[in-house]
RNA sequence: GCUGCCGUAGCUCAGUGGUAGAGCACUCCCUUGGUAAGGGAGAGGUCGACAGUUCAAUCCUGUCCGGCAGCACCA
C-alpha cells in the first residue's frame, strides 16, 4: 500500500502501483478528465505512471504554472511528428523547452522556409485533433537503437548512447509517433491546445559542437491560453520597438556602416549620452580610485607575456607600420585588453604594501576582432570602452575590495533604474591557467564573499553559480540587471586574478621588505559603454530622464512673432545649464510637437505671442498631454533641478 | 566562423531581362498657424561590389562585402 496526502490535507491509502489516473477517476470523473498531469512530492509526473512510494499527490491542470513546460514540450513532440509526416525522410533530434517556448532540430538536407511554418501549424493542429493518448514504455538499449537504426534515425541512436547506463530508455508514443523522451508528458496531445506559433527558423549544430552536422532548427511558443500567447506577442512587438538599432536611427544618436564592421560612428546626440555615462562614472571613482590612460598600440611580446597572444591571439587586432621600405618590422596588437597596461603602470617604481589597495581606472577603448555573426548593433562590437579598473591589494585585501566593487556597481545600477540584480560566481573552465591550489583558495573566498553580498542586501540581490564558466586566469562574479520590460542583462563583472601579476614580474615591497606578489582584481561595472548605452536605450525605450537625454529641451515657437523671446529663452536656458535647442522654423506649433515627440525630446517649451507678452513658457512633457504655463526663471530653476543627476542630487542632499 | 534570409533615394519600402518608383525627410515658395502631419514646387539613385550568361542585367548565375535571425564564440 501507498498512503498519499492530498492538498487539502486528507490522507488516503491505495494499493501499490496504482495509476494516478485511477486516483483521479475514483475521486471524480471531471477530475480526471481536466486532469493532464500529477506531482508527487512536488515532482511533476506522468499521469498515468504507476505510484510506488507514497507522499504529497496533487493533480495538474493546463492552468497550473507547472504545466506549461508539459504544454510546451508536448508540443514540441507535435511538431515533430507534423514534420515527419510532411517530410517523410527528415530525422528528428531533441526538441526542448525553452524560456518563452521551445524548440525541435531536425536534419534535413533542404532546410525549412519561413513559408514552411503556416503548413506545419496547420498539420500540428490536425494531430492536436485527434487528441491521441501519450503513452510511455520503456524499451531496453538494444531494440531503442534497432529501431531507430532501422528508421534511418541516426541521431537517435547516437542520443540513445549517451544515455547514462543507469537511466531507462522511455520511449513516449502519441498514436503510431514515437520519440526517445525523457518526459514526463500530459495525457494525450489534444491537451497541447491552440494556443501555440512557430516563430522562427534558425540553424543549430548537433550537440551544440561547431565541428558537427548543421540542425535545421524550428522555434515555437505555446501557452494554456490564447490570451497569454497574444500578450506574449505583444510582448516581442514591444521589444522591438525599443530595439537600439532603430531608435539609434530614429534619434540621431549613431550609425554603423560597412567600411567599420561593428565600430560605431558616434553622432552628437548620442556622443552626449555617452559623455554623461562617463562623466556619472568619474564623479562616482572620484576618491576611491585613480584614473589612468594606458597606450592603444602595444608590442606584441608585451601580449606573450600576458598570456592573450596564445589565448586570443584569433581575436586581437595586429597593426604595423604600413610603409613598404620601413625596417622597422616590429608587430604592435591594438589592445584588447587594459590590464597589461595597467601592470606597467603599478611596475613602474617600487610599491610599498602602505600604497595598496592601488585602484587604478580607465575608460579604456579596447579592439577585439568578434566573429561577424557575433556583431550586434551596439550590444556586441569590435571597438568599445569599458569601465575598467584594477586593483592591486594583498591577498586578506581581497575580501573587502570585492564588497566594495559590489556596493559601487549595486549602487550604480540604482541611479539607472535597475533594482533588481543577481549576481553569480563563474568557477573554474576546463581551459585554465595556474595551480588547482590557487582555484582553491580563490573559489572560497569568492564564495563567502558572495554569501556577504546576499546578506548585505537583506536577500534582495539573488545570488547563483556558473560551474565552469570562469575566466582562464580566475573565478568572477558576474552582475545581470533585469529591465524594464523583464529581460536580462550581464554588465559588471569582478574577476580576481593570481595569473596576470605573477607573468609579469609584479611585486610590493611587504611589512619585512621582502618582494610579494600582488592580487589583481578586474572590475568593471558598465562592461562596454557602448552596450550599456544600448542597454539604456532599450530600457528607456529612448525616454532617457532628462539628466541623461542629449536633448534636454526644444524650445519651439508658435508664430514667428516669438523669435526674440525664444532666442533670449534658449540663451537662458543654455546658461542655466540645459542642454537646449531652438526650433524657429516656419511650421506650425502641431508639426513641432509632433517631430520633437517622435525624437524624444523630454520637454517642450512653447512660446507665442501670449508668453512672450507675459515672460512665461508652455512646458509640454513627452508622451503626456497638456501643458502647464511657468514664469520664465520659475520653469527653467525648475527643469535646471530637475536635471541633476541622482549622485549629484545625493552628495548636494547629505551635505 | 556556420546555416538560412536580405541588400533599390537619408529613412521605410514598391518594382521590372530593354539602365527606376511611392511615402516621409531635404531645398525653395505660399502660409504666422496655440500643442502629434497646412498647401505647392523642386532636387535627390553606378539599384552593395566584382565577374559571368545575354544583343541587352538592378533583375539570372557565381564570388566577395555588409546586414538580419539563430548557432558557435565572448579574455
Amino acid at each position: 500500500m501507498v498512503a498519499l496526502t492530498f492538498p487539502d490535507g486528507a490522507r488516503r491509502e491505495y494499493q501499490d502501483g496504482i495509476s494516478g489516473l485511477d486516483i483521479a477517476k475514483g475521486i471524480s470523473p471531471s477530475l480526471a478528465k481536466r486532469t493532464v498531469a500529477m506531482a508527487i512530492d512536488g515532482d511533476v509526473r506522468d499521469l498515468s505512471e504507476e505510484i510506488r512510494s507514497g507522499g504529497k499527490i496533487e493533480f495538474l491542470n493546463r492552468e497550473d504554472p507547472r504545466a506549461l513546460e508539459l504544454i510546451r514540450h508536448d508540443c514540441a513532440h507535435v511538431l515533430a511528428e507534423a514534420v515527419q509526416a510532411l517530410w517523410p525522410g527528415t530525422q528528428v533530434t531533441i526538441g526542448p523547452v525553452i524560456d518563452n517556448g521551445f524548440y525541435y532540430d531536425f536534419f534535413r538536407n533542404e532546410p525549412f522556409t519561413l513559408d514552411d511554418l503556416p503548413v506545419i501549424e496547420k498539420k500540428m493542429r490536425e494531430i492536436i485533433a485527434r487528441d491521441k493518448p501519450f503513452t510511455c514504455e520503456v524499451w531496453s538499449r538494444d531494440e531503442a537503437k534497432r529501431v531507430f537504426r532501422d528508421k534511418g534515425e541516426l541521431f537517435k541512436v547516437e542520443l540513445v548512447d549517451a544515455i547514462p547506463a543507469d537511466q531507462q530508455i522511455k520511449i513516449y508514443k502519441q498514436g503510431d509517433w514515437f520519440d526517445l523522451c525523457r518526459g514526463p508528458h500530459m495525457t494525450s496531445t489534444g491537451k497541447v491546445g491552440n494556443a501555440f506559433k512557430l516563430m522562427k527558423v534558425a540553424g543549430a549544430y548537433w550537440r551544440g559542437d561547431s565541428n558537427r552536422e548543421m540542425l535545421s532548427r524550428i522555434y515555437g511558443t505555446a501557452f494554456a491560453k490564447q490570451e497569454d500567447l497574444d500578450a506574449y506577442l505583444k510582448q516581442m512587438e514591444e521589444a522591438e520597438k525599443r530595439d537600439h538599432r532603430k531608435l539609434g536611427r530614429e534619434m540621431d544618436l549613431f550609425h554603423f556602416q560597412e567600411e567599420g564592421p561593428g565600430v560605431v560612428f558616434w553622432h552628437a546626440k548620442g556622443w552626449t549620452i555617452f559623455q554623461e555615462l562617463i562623466a556619472y562614472m568619474r564623479r562616482r571613482l572620484k576618491g576611491t580610485y585613480q584614473e589612468v590612460n594606458a597606450p592603444q598600440l602595444l608590442d606584441k611580446s608585451l601580449w606573450e607575456t600576458s598570456g592573450h597572444w596564445g589565448w586570443f591571439r584569433e581575436n586581437m587586432f595586429m597593426a604595423r607600420s604600413a610603409g613598404e621600405a620601413t625596417d622597422d618590422d616590429r608587430v604592435f596588437a591594438i589592445k584588447p585588453m587594459n590590464c597589461p597596461g595597467h601592470i606597467q603602470i603599478f611596475k613602474h617604481g617600487l610599491k610599498s604594501y602602505r600604497e595598496l589597495p592601488m585602484r587604478l581606472a580607465e575608460f579604456g577603448l579596447v579592439h577585439r576582432y568578434e566573429p561577424s555573426g557575433a556583431l550586434h548593433g551596439l550590444m556586441r562590437v569590435r571597438g568599445f570602452t569599458q569601465d575598467d579598473a584594477h586593483v592591486f591589494c594583498t591577498d586578506e585585501q581581497m575580501a573587502s575590495e570585492c564588497l566594495r566593487i559590489n556596493d559601487l556597481i549595486l549602487s550604480t545600477y540604482a541611479d539607472f533604474g535597475f533594482e533588481e540584480v543577481v549576481v553569480k560566481l563563474s568557477t573554474r573552465p576546463d581551459k585554465r591557467v595556474g595551480t588547482d591550489a590557487m582555484w582553491d583558495r580563490a573559489e572560497a573566498i569568492m564564495t563567502k564573499v558572495l554569501g556577504d553580498i546576499s546578506t548585505r542586501s537583506g536577500g534582495r540581490i539573488k545570488t547563483g553559480i556558473n560551474p565552469g564558466e570562469g575566466a582562464f586566469y580566475g573565478p568572477k562574479f558576474e552582475y545581470i540587471l533585469r529591465d524594464a520590460i523583464g529581460r536580462d542583462w550581464q554588465c559588471g563583472t569582478t574577476q580576481v586574478d593570481f595569473n596576470l601579476p605573477e607573468r609579469f614580474g609584479a611585486f610590493y615591497i611587504d611589512h619585512d621588505g621582502s618582494k610579494q606578489p600582488p592580487v589583481m582584481i578586474h572590475r568593471a561595472i558598465c562592461g562596454s559603454m557602448e552596450r550599456f548605452l544600448g542597454v539604456l536605450i532599450e530600457h528607456f525605450a529612448g525616454h532617457f530622464p532628462l539628466w541623461l537625454s542629449p536633448v534636454q529641451a526644444v524650445v519651439a515657437t508658435i508664430t514667428s512673432d516669438a523669435d526674440e523671446y525664444a532666442k533670449e529663452m534658449t540663451a537662458a536656458a543654455l546658461r542655466a545649464g540645459l542642454r537646449v535647442e531652438s526650433d524657429l522654423r516656419n511650421e506650425k506649433i502641431n508639426y513641432k510637437v509632433r517631430e520633437h515627440s517622435h525624437a524624444k525630446v523630454p520637454v517642450l517649451l512653447v512660446v507665442g505671442r501670449k508668453e512672450a507678452a507675459e515672460r512665461t513658457v508652455s512646458i509640454r512633457r513627452l508622451g503626456k498631454e497638456g501643458q502647464q504655463v511657468m514664469p520664465l526663471e520659475a520653469a527653467l530653476a525648475m527643469l535646471a533641478d530637475e536635471a541633476v543627476p541622482p549622485d549629484v542630487r545625493r552628495l548636494r542632499q547629505a551635505a
